[in-house]
DNA sequence: TTGTACGCGTTATCAC
DNA sequence: GTGATAACGCGTACAA
């Protein structure tokens, strides 16, 4: 008998009297149902390699145990997991902890005590800040849904992670995955440059140089001329601004595109964005209220996400400025915060749904064959001009 | 030489050679640094017990190699994976294809070709499909995120899966976690039965009997109470009906504290629930269009859930009726799409966020010591009522 | 401080 | 059809 069958029995006689809650093994269920365990794990991976009877038999016994085969160890066998994964930056950690960013450490979420009998009343619940649309969901919560729905519908287990930008932390997501999507983050870590290499991955953005990962993007410059064109076309407006930033490629690419279609226009764009960095105070609030006090607003500001255009909107109301009356605000993006909003939110909308399904699809080897001469996916998805209340329609 | 050195040296010559993108392990990264393979794991787990200059040399190779240490092969070693998982019966497939439920294949969402080269165009995208705030976020979108957002606060990966009920879906699932969450279905798959034994598991419902699982749930009938105390005393409602279905155990428990505040304001209640049960045809529609013609419509519809008061506002609109003038329509747990309904739906609010952490820090073994006496935790959320326009507000 | 050797639980390849 | 056994890659006790 193999030393391994040796510290099992053993093992299974200790658990029969004490029960340390030990998971049961391959092992546990074959001395059960009295097969070995090549038989066990024919029961669950070939059932038509066995006789109905000790395959019943087997499972009968892998049921009274409470046998559940270890992913770890059928991962480690085959070298894949069978999972996909997507990860995002500290990005969402921000936002997990909204006390975090303050000063105050009173603003931290609740940590209601769960054993204590009664009923948790609702004030410990921080539900009106944790279900704040502004909050939720956001851009990347839908292309999370969009890439749930299609792994779901492929029948693959979604590993969803969040870390630092450090060697570790996307090592440690790569090494339990087959398959890795990543959010954008406004410097694209270079912890990515050694990851690639040996698994699939995608990125939700145009990255800044060339490297072999799949893309799944929005056309940034067909949403901004769009939206642009409705502005000036359609509203006459000729005075239009744009809030943003560029520390990411997508914030480039329409700041860029803002240019290029004023110019088209024959109107003169202002050459640099308004600033909507988070970090700290916020500096958009202290340039728009330089811009507000000087006189000197534009009639439209173009923002470069709707959550951007929200907190402008909030700026502008609380100096007593009307949207759209007073200046026109529009976002991109297109998430549900921006159909709650007063006014409601004149946007471009990107599909995000399809391009986190997009994202599965491609790693999951389900996406067809890469196109000629191509050594990855670029997937571009058509955003759409989703017209509402704050452009003055 | 031991011969998973002599295995790995000759496979990387060939890797040398062809780059057939194998995974980099521990012996190639220790052949690359001239260390043992134990340095390697040192250099990740206990990085204090190096030399810096080892560690460095580690480190630096393993960036080289693009190794990423193979979660499958720790967690067989430790025997924890260190991932807490999300499990959902088909309950969701349902949601990911709607087109899977009608008869007609065409309403499938799409799959547009992602090598093409061009822009996807947005008619591909299934965008108002699925954008719908009526089937995004929902119930179970709103838990995931709390029980995401206190993983992530606490650094632990997130499995998200979906199956049917067998033994073999759930232990799939079981077997890839040190924990597992699992949402309320109508009939409580009898798999779960063979889970628990192992791994630690949260139910977000009341079981129908005793069993070892932990629990974090909402007071159904508190919510009940507040909402009923508001119709009949604040509106003056006396013909109030229930729609819901019966299977599940908060559909129980909300229709039984339907009957019992009805009693104790001394009013009849309709003993029999208008059955609000999907499968097929929904027989809500048939049931309430029954009543329309038959002139003994109720003054107001206390539903299980937003999604059945949502449907039947839908439907009496449809049939010419005013909500609230006419019929006085409520909801249960809150969900997004009530805010943007024609009218705004009163409903019973779950603090579903802090439920979901709260089925994490269970999980993760951070939420406490276990109440006297008890062998599980039981955590009840006092729900909240939000009152809007479709009661009459 | 670093290296060696073994075990973790499963799958797959062979004999029988 | 069933059983024995060798990987799979990492963590770690123990030896050096």
């Amino acid at each position: 008998m193999a030393r391994e069958a040796a510290r099992h029995e053993e093992d299974t006689t200790m658990t029969d009297a004490a029960a340390p809650a030990r998971r049961p093994t391959v092992y546990d269920v074959a001395q059960q149902a009295g097969v070995s365990i090549a038989s066990v794990s024919f029961a669950f991976r070939h059932p038509e390699r066995l006789t109905d009877a000790t395959r019943e038999r087997v499972l009968a016994a892998a049921r009274r145990l409470g046998y559940a085969p270890s992913a770890a160890a059928r991962g480690l066998a085959r070298g894949r997991t069978g999972t996909l994964g997507l990860h995002a930056f500290d990005l969402m950690l921000e936002r997990a902890d909204p006390g975090a960013r303050a000063d105050d450490e009173q603003s931290a979420v609740h940590r209601p005590t769960l054993g204590g009998g009664g009923v948790i009343p609702w004030g410990m619940t921080d539900d009106e800040t944790l279900s704040d649309p502004r909050a939720f969901p956001l851009y990347v919560d839908e292309i999370q849904r969009g890439f749930a729905l299609e792994c779901w519908m492929m029948g693959r287990p979604v590993m969803v992670t969040s870390g630092s930008d450090s060697d570790v932390s996307i090592a440690d997501t790569a090494g339990r995955v087959d398959g890795l999507a990543i959010f954008p983050t406004d410097a694209l870590p270079s912890a990515l440059s050694r990851v690639t290499v040996t698994i699939p991955t995608v990125l939700f953005s145009v990255a800044p140089d060339d490297d072999p990962y799949h893309r799944v993007r929005v056309d940034n410059r067909g949403g901004i001329r769009a939206l642009i064109d409705h502005l000036v076309d359609d509203h006459g407006i000729d005075d239009i601004a744009f809030v943003g930033r560029l520390e990411s490629t997508d914030g480039t690419e329409r700041f860029g595109e803002y240019l290029a279609s004023l110019r088209r226009w024959g109107l003169r764009p202002r050459p640099e964005p308004i600033d909507a960095t988070v970090k700290g105070e916020h500096r958009l609030i202290e340039q728009l209220n330089a811009l507000i006090d000087a006189g000197a607003l534009p009639d439209a500001l173009v923002c470069s996400t709707d959550q951007h255009a929200l907190l402008a909107i909030d700026l502008l109301s609380a100096r007593g400025l009307r949207v759209p009356e007073d200046v026109v605000v529009t976002g991109f993006d297109g998430i549900l915060a921006g159909r709650l909003s007063t006014p409601t939110l004149t946007t471009v909308r990107q599909p995000m749904e399809a391009m986190g399904r997009a994202a599965a699809r491609i790693l999951a080897g389900q996406a067809g064959p890469l196109p000629d001469g191509q050594a990855r996916f670029d997937a571009v998805f058509a955003p759409q001009l989703v017209v509402r209340r704050s452009c003055g329609c």
